[in-house]
DNA sequence: TTGTAAGCGTTATCAT
DNA sequence: ATGATAACGCTTACAA
């Protein structure tokens, strides 16, 4: 394969001379750089860009650390960070970890490797401080509040998201509140854990910890919920409102739900969590937050980041609840 | 940062001894590696992944061509893949192109810049001869039949299971038949309309253009099908049942028909196609069609290209009909 | 405007 | 078992 000495030795000019072509640099003579481009064209040469990386530090790419590409939550993310990524120029490099950590350190190890120029964290198993502890070898974002912590980070509210949902709930005259999560230590799954409890408290409500269910991944668990309430004949035995995490599993609930007479939301009230749209065809009251913005956001950060601006950043970012016709 | 030099000045052995223990090479004493690590560990040394990069002429990357992720079909053949990728330690680079042929060539032509090992197109916009010219510069996967071109691909036969949908919605008595499917465009959708009015054509069935619809991406699309077929009053004017490509889009369509009083299958039969989570939960009668097992053969392959074998390779995936209660 | 030459940080080759 | 030294293919001072 021609290497950039070939073309030079060919046009008959430096290796400088075609590296500034080849780069858009000014001082080039018209003459020079046709012949130049001439030659590119003849030999069919392309730049090596290994020796480009190595010799600039630069690589162009980004790393995105997520558990599973494939659940609506993420994959909206993903969409809005290669929206971004495609319009910047920038490669992202997918890395889904289970959420194993071992397999997330050797993401961040790619920072220090020179790898990559920059990592966005959309959820990880890692603790912060082993995070900043990364931060002296580039620039990183996560997309959880990062507190105090010295790296960016572009987040929705879920404790107040989930209270105003739950306060929502409330002021439509429900007390007996449920609730459905996902996987239980997910970092956002436990702060909504605590706005639900800490609400039912505040208000004294009742919490019974059937009520609270976890490990609800898929539309199926939704159903499978929905059976398990409706095994108690007594209606005062069941809860009179849900607030699901994910419209997916509010999906399954409600349509399990009424196969089985259910009326919704007179019989069992259910607020849906993420804007899906599943949830807009079902007509499933809901809270909105702004995943393809979040997405967008930490590229536009962690690429402000990758070019000068070393400041951690933080951003926060809008929920709104969506009413329908569910609640 | 520290570089291998001055670890081997540290450590007092020269830069090959140190390169050996990084790649565990044999013939290393036991005193001089646990002297080099020793030196790693203090001056906390990593390599610059670019330097290996450019020597070995090897990254590691695979380039992965894709219009959305944000989609059920895309993210799971991109879960398929990751999983692979992840078992055989290769980095993924996430290329959504939002079919813009532009950004795709760009992508081909990373492989061109060695800047990846090899190329996995999910789906495209570009031409078979278009990506079989690239094929000099390494490994090229497409998930759609190559036919007759020079590259490897791995795929389901969307003719002969779109048929056997058909065939088996025949079966059960359907006559008036309607069709809903995404982009018209689509490699593999216009191959499904082929099927479709392929085998109208055979069995002399009705055709009318009204009731194929094209553009149902979102389950809204799905919902809007429906009351565009209920606009006709008479119901001798509405197809008896309908083949649609996608569950999610399947379900749109039912919820809001029963919304509107028709019993499905007995006023509406619905046949789905990618065996969806909605599609279970709503108990659609679909077809499997393998999108995991696909992302993680097509990953396979690549691997085996990348590490010797240069022979294209073609490998067809199994599709299946899940029998429910939608037909 | 152009060219020479010194890196960038590795691995590969070939001695010893 | 170990080490000099030559690649790999590019960018960038610096000189002219």
């Amino acid at each position: 394969m021609a290497n950039i000495k070939e073309i030079a030795r060919i046009a008959g000019v430096s290796v400088t001379t075609v590296s500034r072509v080849l780069n858009n640099h000014p001082y080039v003579s018209k003459d020079k750089r046709t012949a130049v481009l001439q030659t590119i064209e003849q030999l069919n040469y392309t730049r090596n860009m290994n020796a480009v990386h190595l010799i600039t530090g630069r690589t162009g790419a980004v790393a995105v650390i997520l558990p599973y590409i494939n659940s609506f939550y993420f994959s909206v993310v993903m969409d809005g960070l290669a929206q971004a990524a495609l319009a910047a120029q920038y490669r992202l490099i997918l890395c889904q970890t289970n959420y194993v950590p071992e397999e997330e350190l050797k993401v961040l190890d790619m920072l220090r490797n020179k790898e990559i120029d920059g990592v966005i964290i959309v959820s990880t198993a890692l603790k912060p401080e082993v995070i900043e502890s990364f931060t002296i070898y580039g620039p990183v974002v996560t997309c959880q509040n990062s507190g105090e912590r010295q790296f960016s980070s572009v987040y929705i509210e879920h404790y107040a998201a989930f209270r105003h949902g739950l306060e929502y709930l409330y002021g439509k005259g429900h007390r007996r509140i449920g609730y459905c999560e996902g996987r239980q230590n997910g970092s956002s799954a436990s702060i909504r854990q605590n706005a639900f409890q800490d609400f039912l408290a505040e208000k004294g409500l009742l919490f019974d910890p059937e009520w609270m269910i976890f490990d609800c991944m898929r539309e199926e668990d939704g159903a499978e919920v929905a059976r398990r309430l409706l095994d108690n004949p007594d209606r005062s035995g069941r809860p009179e409102a849900m607030m699901i995490s994910g419209d997916h599993i509010a999906a399954g609930l409600i349509i399990e739900a009424r196969k089985h007479g259910l009326k919704i939301p007179e019989d069992l009230a259910v607020m849906g969590f993420d804007n899906q749209p599943i949830g807009r065809l079902l007509g499933i009251t809901t809270i909105d937050n702004q995943l393809y913005q979040m997405g967008e956001a930490a590229f536009g950060i962690i690429h402000e980041q990758i070019n000068g601006s070393s400041l951690p950043v933080t951003r926060k970012l809008d929920y709104r609840i969506i009413e329908r016709s569910t609640v």
